[in-house]
DNA sequence: CTGAAAGCGCTTACAG
DNA sequence: CTGAAAGCGCTTACAG
């Protein structure tokens, strides 16, 4: 087919197969009250096939009020966490026909107007929202009545979410340290105002206390998911009087700025003090050490995101956890403590 | 504005400021051939913020043949250095009006069909390709006259693309490490097949050449964009009989891989070998020992690279080279050789 | 079992 | 200077 693309359309379809749009609308739709004669369908799957007729999105969003399309926003695509929840959202979303519009919620004010003006102006079906955002907009967003879900966090009184077993994998992760023998263990936990933050502090305190060892608060501090703020808080851990000898790291973004606040603070790892951290990814066996980890189900939570938004009605109650697969990837980062 | 979200369309707008929807569409528009008396527009504008009018977007793409929307196909969101593209293809897509739809190409064959797919359904009106693609794709994509770009890397033939300066990014490098009194340099290359590789390389050894040094080929291992990659990279240098006192890694990914395989192998970084990397990310301060890097424009890159692409038709030539800001970002991984 | 018709919400030549 | 009308490409009750 050299020259113009030559936009085909149903109407095309229908008078090479000799039959009236509407049919070919059914066959291309599978709609299953559809009774043709099967040879009048394979016409019309040729002709389909010959022209290579594919509908219009527009026109069929038009008709039908549907937009075949979810947007997922994201706080910040240089975090490597995010990275696995697109991927499983992609997976699912192409499975289901529809497609995926990935954008980053980024500076708060245009992030919020943007999500607003995909809703009003038809551009999606339903809003995926992975990590934070101001609870302002969840509010609006309710009362329009429009199918949104919270991946990886909740929001006080929202029933809308799925999220991980943060508290078994803050648990899995001192159960591990407690077998190495630690018992002085600090945690470098999310910001206070993250609900992924106060899941994994309470399975760590739950772990601790279930190993009879007990928190000392100037073993906790709190740091964004950031690099810079996993080294900020392994400063503060370190110059305490007696520092833990293992530290858990809510995040694995954030241990890669805890590994180096601990080298240039002087302190070997694992020699001095233990570091693992929650998420599992490529980049954490090339760290300096090879970073332990606890391997969270992220593509996971993306692809089940997207499937319950897909078939859920923006009234029904969502509020899953998605369990497997967690479990501790032992690298180089933990050792038993030196004495 | 409890209970139905009440779909308000052009005519309800009309309705309120009492005048016909073609004039509220013309005003929507900013269509400059339209003459309304002042007070007419102001009714205008008053009813369509009143009723929270918003447009229709399938509606308005079926009609003008246009989705308002551009694609842009990434191979892997787990590459840092895509994050800052994105950033900057989304700003420039919201400064003019238009959504984008990220997406991975990911696994070959079903990124190949996504992307003719959503151009075959009108979901967008150009694509942008960052990264490595079979050239397959474009050929079908030259034949169809849609506008599309290859954003950092160049194709045999092709005249739609805007890239960096990695000759020169190379280049800066080299004199970086040559100032510090490095003679035996080596160079992590990225994959043979790749257009930056190619082009950094070609830096590399100009510069070498300038400073009056010659380019061991025993000091020049190719490695793909990752962690491993360039862990592998490393291994291979640094087994030489004589192994260079400073590499040149064309990627950031990679020199992660780098650093650790450098530590395994009982080198220590800067002591013993001196490491900097192309691209500069929040990333980069925060590894053992901090990298030294070169920042490269990528947030520019992103922007600039969806300016072009809205602006061009899909005949003309775009051969761009975006060459601010290039400068190297000095850390603790490089410093002079031992003797 | 298949076709004719209406209409989704816009834009844009065209007429008045 | 403003309005009436056609039509973009589909889907879906409805009629035959």
């Amino acid at each position: 087919m050299p020259g113009k693309p030559a936009k085909v359309t149903l109407s095309d379809v229908a008078t090479v197969a000799k039959v009236d749009r509407s049919v070919v609308s059914r066959v291309v739709n599978g709609d299953p009250n559809l009774n043709v004669r099967p040879e009048t369908r394979r016409r019309v799957e040729e002709a389909i096939e010959r022209l290579g007729y594919r509908p219009n999105a527009a026109a069929r969003s038009l008709r039908t009020a549907r937009a075949y399309m979810f947007g997922l926003f994201i706080p910040d695509f240089a975090n490597p966490v995010y990275a696995e929840i697109i991927k499983g959202a992609e997976q699912a979303a192409g499975r289901l026909g529809y497609g995926l519009m990935t954008a980053s919620s980024g500076e708060v004010r245009s992030g919020h107007q943007r999500c607003l003006d995909l809703l009003a102006q038809n551009r999606v079906d339903g809003l995926l929202f992975a990590g934070e955002e101001s609870g302002h907009e969840l509010e609006r967003l309710r009362t329009a009545k429009v199918p949104w879900l919270l991946v990886n966090r909740r929001v006080n009184g929202s029933h809308r979410y799925v999220v991980l077993d943060d508290e078994r994998a803050s648990g899995l992760a001192v159960d591990h340290l407690v077998s190495l023998g630690h018992r002085r263990i600090g945690h470098l936990a999310g910001p206070a105002e993250a609900d992924t933050a106060r899941r994994r502090y309470a399975g760590f305190v739950a772990a601790m206390r279930r190993a009879g060892l007990e928190v000392d608060r100037r073993h906790v501090a709190h740091a964004d998911y950031t690099p810079a703020g996993g080294a900020a808080a392994m400063r503060e851990v370190l110059s305490t009087p007696q520092p833990p000898t293992a530290v858990l790291v809510a995040n694995t973004a954030s241990a890669v700025g805890t590994l180096h606040a601990a080298h240039a603070a002087g302190f070997a790892v694992p020699g001095d003090i233990s570091v693992i951290a929650v998420h599992d990814m490529a980049l954490a066996g090339h760290l300096v050490p090879a970073l332990t980890t606890v391997r969270m189900p992220l593509t996971e939570l993306g692809s089940r995101a997207l499937e319950l938004l897909a078939h859920h009605d923006p009234d029904d109650e969502i509020t899953e956890v998605v369990t497997e697969p967690v479990e501790v990837v032992i690298r180089d980062s933990t050792a038993p403590p030196a004495r």
